[in-house]
RNA sequence: GCUCCCUUCGUCUAGAGGCCCAGGACAUAGCCCUCUCAAGGCUGUAACACGGGUUCGAAUCCCGUAGGGAGCGCCA
């Protein structure tokens, strides 16, 4: 049998880290398993579901690489199929009209909350099967009265629940829509889906969709209820406690196979490996090995694995991502050489690509600004002194390398006595601007021997000192 | 309120009765390396929610308690 996940997002909000990581979890168990993965966006609420939200999902999908085998479909564009179906209930007796009028539900269940019950509807329109005038009526999915159905999640083990504890669930509203959990069950039945790996928020539901699958004559998937994830102070996740949309993390610099990997160790882990590349996540992810319990998302972890990634890849795997990093700095540089230079300089420096692209302007302007507090520091009349010295050591240089460019600097440093720690800060603030850049050996070489002596000379001549 | 779920260092986790006076990672502290900043290396601080059982022996099994979460919508 061919393993059929999906990923099913309700655009009524924006796609964030909780989101993803179910996605995830859907994709590499499709892929480890050699099966399908499908996208489906359930959009039947029409008032809360958003245009931008589901360009956020179909982007960051996109930006995550989690491509889906099919879809995306829409709930919206089903419809037809769902009044099919419930028309089929109704006709075999499954389901039923239901002419209760939400006054008389309301009230309903403010005595059931009253008398300390559990709020449900009691089937009064069960064997009522006379319209009511000017009442538009419900559709209700005959729940099964007795008996126990058991949900065999992957992760939680074998989940009991009894019938007297779920009640007849509206499946049709009254203006004819159908309703999600109905939608849900008719969309994995027809879709074929084998596996549901979704939110543990949905566990409570599955009794009543494998009831109606029953109903249906198919067979209930498999499921798997992987837990939340927390924000970094252990509250839910919202709003306010950094649920953003996914996009954000593109914007702040992170490598997308680092944000997958950061989410993969939630809830889940290999030995004791920490740094996955998608080949390797796929090769040993499997969903029984999933955690129960919630996992609260730490910034800082994720930081440091961006920087793992960055470290561990490829530079030309990367130079797509500096460069849009870059972009927004308003540098757009195509030069490939320079471009991954600058990458393997600065990766042991810069936990995100946006750092990394702030830190690496001089190496693309034409001229830098000197910053002030660094020149204060570092460009003293005795350092200006040895700057020239530098200078005139550089300038002799018959070839520009980190090598030759090192043992220019080491034989100075000896020759005047100097440590080398004396000579390197004024050459790289005149260069650079700054106090901090990759070693002063690399810095130079990266820029070029044009540039580093116009920088110098610029400085030496800046200040009558 | 009812039903269901969850509980190992600050955080993510390993652990499926003896290998655990609990291992790894992030963070944190110290040291080393060092041309700046980093990266890296080494060392340290730090956890089995609580209480009962079962057992020669429990983080691991059972039962409670406490705390957290979810569902109970003509929301998804």
């Amino acid at each position: 049998m061919t393993v059929v996940t999906r990923f099913a997002p309700s655009p009524t909000g924006l796609l964030h880290v909780g989101g993803v990581r179910t996605a995830l979890f859907s994709w590499l168990y499709a892929r480890r398993m050699k099966g399908k993965f499908i996208l489906r966006v359930e959009d039947t609420d029409r008032e809360r579901s958003t245009d931008e939200a589901v360009g956020v999902i179909l982007e960051g999908m996109d930006w995550l690489g989690l491509k889906a085998d099919e879809g995306p479909y829409y709930q919206t564009q089903r419809f037809d199929r769902y009044r099919e179906v419930i028309a089929g209930m109704l006709a075999a007796g499954t389901a039923y009209h239901c002419y209760c009028t939400k006054q008389e539900l309301d009230a309903l269940r403010e005595g059931q909350i009253a008398r300390k019950e559990k709020p449900r509807y009691t089937g009064i329109c069960r064997d009522r099967h006379q319209p009511r005038p000017g009442v538009s009526p419900v559709v209700r999915f005959k729940n099964p009265l007795e008996g126990s159905v058991v949900v065999d999640d992957l992760v939680h083990g074998a989940v009991t629940f009894q019938n007297t504890e779920l009640d007849d669930l509206i499946i049709a509203r009254s203006d004819g829509t159908p309703t999600y959990n109905f939608c849900v069950v008719v969309d994995d039945m027809d879709m074929g889906i084998t596996h549901v790996i979704r939110g543990d928020d949905h566990l409570n539901n599955t009794p009543r969709q494998m009831n109606m699958l029953r109903a249906l004559g198919a067979k209930p998937p498999v499921y798997a209820h992987v837990p939340m994830i927390l924000g970094p102070d252990g509250a839910k996740l919202s709003k306010r406690h950094g649920a953003v949309s996914v996009l954000q993390y593109e914007e702040e610099g992170f490598l997308p196979d680092a944000l997958l990997n950061y989410l993969v160790r939630l809830g889940w882990s290999h030995g004791d490996q920490e740094v996955f590349t998608r080949e390797e996540m796929v090769a040993a992810f499997d969903i029984h090995d999933v955690n129960k319990a919630a996992s609260a998302f730490n910034p800082e972890k994720l930081l440091w694995l961006n920087q793992q990634h960055m470290v561990r890849a490829a530079p030309s795997a990367v130079v797509p991502y500096l460069r849009a990093h870059l972009k927004r700095l308003g540098i757009d540089s195509s030069d490939q050489a320079l471009l991954e230079g600058v990458i393997v300089a600065q990766r042991e420096r810069a936990k995100t690509l946006k750092e990394m692209a702030q830190n690496s302007r001089f190496f693309f302007v034409d001229t830098v600004e000197i910053d002030p507090k660094a020149a204060a520091k570092h460009l003293t009349p005795e350092a200006l002194a040895l700057l020239r010295e530098v200078r005139a050591a550089l300038a002799g240089l018959a070839e520009w390398t980190p090598v030759s460019l090192h043992a220019a600097l080491n034989d100075l440093s000896t020759r005047v006595g100097a440590g080398l720690g004396k000579i390197a800060q004024p050459v790289r603030v005149a260069v650079t601007g700054t106090a901090v850049s990759p070693p002063i050996d690399a810095t130079l070489a990266l820029l070029g021997r044009e540039r580093s002596l116009a920088r110098i000379d610029a400085v030496l001549a800046r200040t009558p000192a």
